[in-house]
DNA sequence: ATTGTATGCGACC
DNA sequence: TGGTCGCCCTACAA
C-alpha cells in the first residue's frame, strides 16, 4: 500500500474542487487504477451531484474531474497508486524543461541520470593537468569500487519533535551522531549503544541550521540558528553558551529579524565564521568569544547566505553560497565587500557548496534548479561548471533543503550522496530513494531505499571514517551500513534495531511485526519510551 | 511576469 | 474526537 494514497472511510467518489482533495483510492483502485478505468457507477453519481450543484448555483464552476495542478479537464495529476502522474501542462518536474513529463524525461530514463557535459570539458588547459599532478598526486589511477551503505541497521523513528535540519558525526568518537531540528533542538545519539540518546531542548528557539565541532575541544559543538544566535554546547551536560545574538532586542518585525545559516570553523585562526539572511558574514574569536570585526557583506544585500566552508587544504580560502544564485570564493586574509576571488553562477538559489574533502580543488553545489554542479579545478577555471547533473531535489517550504555531500572517504573525490525528492514505485510502494552519484561521470551509482523510510530524506551525511551513512528523514534518524552478504539472515536480524518514539502508525507497526523486545535495558524503559521493535528483513525491491 | 519566502492543513488514527 | 503527521503546496510580495 502506498503511503501516499489516502483512504477515506468509504468514499465511493470524490468530486475534485479547487482545494487539494485527492482522489479516493482503495486497494482495487491501485491495482488496476491506471488510465481510463473510471467506474461507471461512480460516473453516474458524480453527474447527479453535479446537476444538483448546478441547480443551486446557476453560475457554474465545472465540477468535472479537473487536474489539481492546472484545473483543466482531460487529465489528472497526482498519485495513481504509488506512481505520480505529472500534469502535462507543466514543465517537467525533474529537468524543468517543457514538452514532456517526469515519466518520460530523458534524464530519468538515461543510465547516466542526466549529465550535461560542460562545454569546456574537451578544451582543458595544460595548466589544468599540471595542477592536478602537483596537487593531486595521490589520486589513484583506477577508482576503487564504491562501498555503498545500502541497509538500515539502526533507526530512531520520530526521535525529534520536528523535522531534522542537520546532521554531524563526532570527529573522534565513532558512533556519535549529532542532529539538529526545526525547533532548534540538538540530539546526541550513540547509534552503537542505540538507546544512549538525548535531546537538548533549551539551546535555540527555532531552526538549528548548521553545526560544527569545536576543533580544539571535540566535546563541544557550535550551532547557527534562525533565532539569530550562535551556540556553543557541551555535549555531556547540554549546557550551552550563546556566543552571539543578532537580535538582542527581541522580535520587532520580520524585516529586522536576523537569522544565521552558514557556519564554519577556521581552526588555524581560531575563528567561527557565520553568515546571516541579509548577506553578511561575521567572525568570532573562539577563545574571547568576541566579534573580531563587524559584519561584511559577502552576498547580495538582503539575501540569505546558507553555506560557508573553509577549504580543507587552504583554510584561508572561504566558500560561501546563498540565494543570490552564487557560490563565492574569498580570501580570509583580505576579506571585504566585493573582494571575492570568484563567483560561481547558478540559475537558481544555491542550497549548498562544498570543497572536495581531500584536495579542496573541486567544488560541488546543489541548486534549486534541480541540478548538481561540479567544478573540477577551481584554481584553473571558475567560469562554468565542469558538469551539471540533473537530479530531483526541488525546494519545498516544508522540507529541509537538499544538499549533495561528498563521501569524505573517497580518495578519488567523486562519490556524492543526496536524497531524491520524487518518489519511485517500488512494487506498489512509493519511496524516496537516497542517491549515490559519481560526479566525475554523472552516473547514478546506487539508489538506496528502506521500507521503513516512507518520507523524503533531504539530510544525509557520510561518516568520515566508517562505511556509514546517516539519514535524517522528517523527524527520524537512520543509520545505513553496507549489506553484509556473508552473514545469515538470522544474524542480520539480530544486528538491526529500530526504536519508536511517538506513535508508530498501525500500518508501519504491522509491516514491522511489532514484536516487543523484552530485553530492553532498564533505563530506556524507565524513561517511559515506547516499545522497541525489530524490523522484518528489508526487502529491496527494484522498479 | 518571475522568483523567493513563509510554517498550514487535510487526512488519518 | 483531538492530536499527530508529513508534504510533486500555494498565496503573496518584491
Amino acid at each position: 500500500m502506498s503511503p501516499r494514497t489516502r483512504r477515506g472511510a468509504s468514499p465511493k467518489f470524490v468530486i475534485e474542487r479547487d482545494e487539494d482533495s485527492e482522489e479516493s483510492s482503495s486497494d482495487e483502485d491501485e491495482e488496476n487504477g491506471v488510465g481510463d478505468c473510471e467506474d461507471d457507477e461512480v460516473e453516474e453519481e458524480e453527474e447527479i451531484e453535479e446537476t444538483k450543484r448546478r441547480e443551486k448555483k446557476p453560475i457554474t464552476i465545472s465540477l468535472k474531474k479537473v487536474c489539481k495542478v492546472c484545473k483543466k479537464t482531460g487529465h489528472q495529476a497526482g498519485f495513481q497508486g504509488a506512481t505520480y502522474i505529472d500534469c502535462p501542462m507543466k514543465p517537467c518536474f525533474l529537468c524543468k524543461l517543457p514538452g514532456h513529463t517526469t515519466m518520460n524525461c530523458p534524464h530519468r530514463v538515461a543510465t547516466e541520470h542526466g549529465v550535461i557535459p560542460a562545454p569546456r570539458k574537451s578544451t582543458r588547459h595544460s595548466v589544468d593537468y599540471i595542477f592536478e599532478r602537483q596537487l593531486r598526486p595521490h589520486v589513484p589511477a583506477i577508482k576503487p569500487g564504491f562501498l555503498i551503505p545500502d541497509e538500515v541497521t539502526r533507526a530512531v523513528i520520530r526521535y525529534h519533535s520536528r523535522r531534522v535540519t542537520c546532521l554531524e558525526f563526532h570527529p573522534t568518537n565513532n558512533n556519535i551522531l549529532l542532529s539538529g531540528d526545526k525547533k532548534g533542538q540538538l540530539g546526541v545519539w550513540d547509534y552503537d549503544k542505540v538507546y544512549e540518546k538525548r535531546v537538548y531542548t533549551n539551546i535555540h528557539s527555532c531552526l538549528l541550521n548548521t553545526m560544527r565541532f569545536n576543533s580544539v575541544n571535540d566535546g563541544t559543538i557550535y550551532g547557527a540558528s534562525s533565532d539569530g544566535t550562535i551556540s556553543c554546547t557541551d555535549l555531556e551536560t547540554g549546557i550551552s553558551e550563546s556566543m552571539m545574538n543578532l537580535n538582542p532586542n527581541g522580535w520587532s518585525s520580520p524585516k529586522s529579524w536576523r537569522m544565521l545559516y552558514g557556519l564554519d570553523i577556521n581552526s588555524e585562526k581560531g575563528l567561527v565564521l557565520v553568515a546571516d539572511n541579509f548577506g553578511y558574514l561575521y567572525m568570532l574569536d573562539t577563545r574571547t568569544k568576541a566579534k573580531v570585526r563587524e559584519g561584511v557583506l559577502i552576498h547580495k544585500k538582503g539575501s540569505k547566505v546558507v553555506g560557508l566552508q573553509c577549504n580543507p587544504v587552504q583554510p584561508d580560502l572561504l566558500l560561501s553560497c546563498g540565494n543570490d544564485h552564487f557560490a563565492r570564493l574569498w580570501d580570509l586574509r583580505r576579506l571585504e565587500a566585493g573582494s571575492s576571488l570568484g563567483n560561481l553562477a547558478h540559475r537558481r538559489v544555491v542550497n549548498s557548496a562544498y570543497f572536495s574533502p581531500h584536495t579542496g580543488s573541486k567544488i560541488l553545489t546543489t541548486a534549486q534548479d534541480n541540478r548538481i554542479r561540479v567544478w573540477d579545478s577551481i584554481y584553473v577555471n571558475m567560469e562554468s561548471p565542469s558538469r551539471e547533473i540533473v537530479h530531483s531535489h526541488d525546494f519545498n517550504r516544508h522540507l529541509t533543503p537538499f544538499r549533495a555531500e561528498w563521501d569524505p572517504k573517497d580518495s578519488s573525490e567523486s562519490l556524492v550522496v543526496i536524497g531524491r525528492y520524487i518518489s519511485e514505485n517500488y512494487n506498489g510502494v512509493a519511496l524516496h530513494p537516497i542517491d549515490f552519484i559519481d560526479v566525475t561521470t554523472g552516473q547514478l551509482v546506487a539508489e538506496v531505499i528502506d521500507p521503513n523510510i516512507t518520507t523524503i530524506s533531504p539530510v544525509n551525511k557520510l561518516h568520515p571514517r566508517d562505511d556509514v551513512l546517516a539519514t535524517g528523514s522528517s523527524r527520524s534518524l537512520f543509520i545505513w551500513r553496507p549489506k553484509d552478504k556473508s552473514e545469515d539472515v538470522q544474524q542480520k536480524e539480530e544486528k538491526k534495531t529500530i526504536i519508536y518514539y511517538g506513535k508508530a502508525d498501525s500500518k508501519q507497526k504491522k509491516k514491522l511485526g511489532d514484536e516487543s523486545d523484552e530485553s530492553d535495558d532498564e533505563s530506556f524503559k524507565s524513561k517511559g519510551k515506547k516499545s522497541q521493535t525489530k524490523s522484518s528483513a528489508i526487502k529491496k525491491v527494484k522498479r
